[in-house]
DNA sequence: CAGAATCCCCACGGATACTG
DNA sequence: CAGTATCCGTGGGGATTCTG
């Protein structure tokens, strides 16, 4: 990797990357999938755990995120027809695979925030973005 | 990785995982910031030619995240103070990481996608979704 | 040329209520 | 318990206009 490609022509439009990677991002990029993810990689979960395991989320964001995961073969649904209903999601292969590649995202920021925090802190210092003490309004 | 955590008790939150994955998200979430990251990779661009290499972008957005970018150390911007003003937007070593690391995830899309869309396609065959033939609307 | 400012649309997602 | 349906606020982001 960094074969340091020549910049040569203009160039208007990217090899295929670009479209890989915004199929990944749509995928991830929302609020709750990398979550749930994360969750059902400790092992298979009904929908009421999985619901009081990812705190913060609405019923209605679970599900959707659940049944777009399932579509997509990242994640099975199981449900057991009994008295009180009972439905377990379970990782599959494929979403263990996009988990891992999740993780070294995960990884990169672990080992950047820092850097990251203090570039940013030190913009704000500088007063690049507006001038020093500049009233409200 | 993968140590195969345990699932022992709730747990009701996960170690720092979480935390990291939505800082990058959130970094590169959005709609253009790996593009304009990606465009950037070739070599240092104006802002006039960024904006062109970059279909769809619109100005407003292209400032927006080439702004963020700056602050938080992924690329540096250099203003030339000539007649017809020039600035030129560049990768830093940082901003370099994170592409690497955002490949990464592009290679699991390229390696996965066809799963992916072969089961989405099973799944509408299946009817999971809908009872069949329903009417629009 | 390189933005800054403004207006505005609509999709993402939260809260709540209802059902099998 | 495991959803489904509905309403609705927020803000991401596009189009357009103005400025140094």
């Amino acid at each position: 990797m960094a074969v340091r490609r020549k910049l040569s022509g203009p160039c208007t439009a990217w090899p295929e990357d670009s479209a890989f990677i915004r199929e990944v991002l749509d995928r991830i990029g929302d609020k709750w999938t990398v979550l749930v993810i994360s969750t059902l990689a400790s092992g298979p979960l009904r929908y009421s755990d999985l619901h009081a395991s990812v705190p913060g989320i609405s019923q209605r964001m679970l599900t959707v995120t659940v049944k777009e995961l399932e579509r997509d073969g990242l994640v099975t649904r199981t449900a057991y027809p009994e008295v009180p209903p009972r439905v377990v999601y379970e990782l599959t292969e494929l979403g263990q695979s996009l988990r891992e590649a999740v993780l070294a995202l995960a990884g990169w920021a672990a080992g950047h925030h820092e850097a990251v925090a203090a570039h940013r802190a030190q913009h704000v210092l500088t007063g690049v973005g507006r001038a020093a003490a500049a009233g409200p309004r």
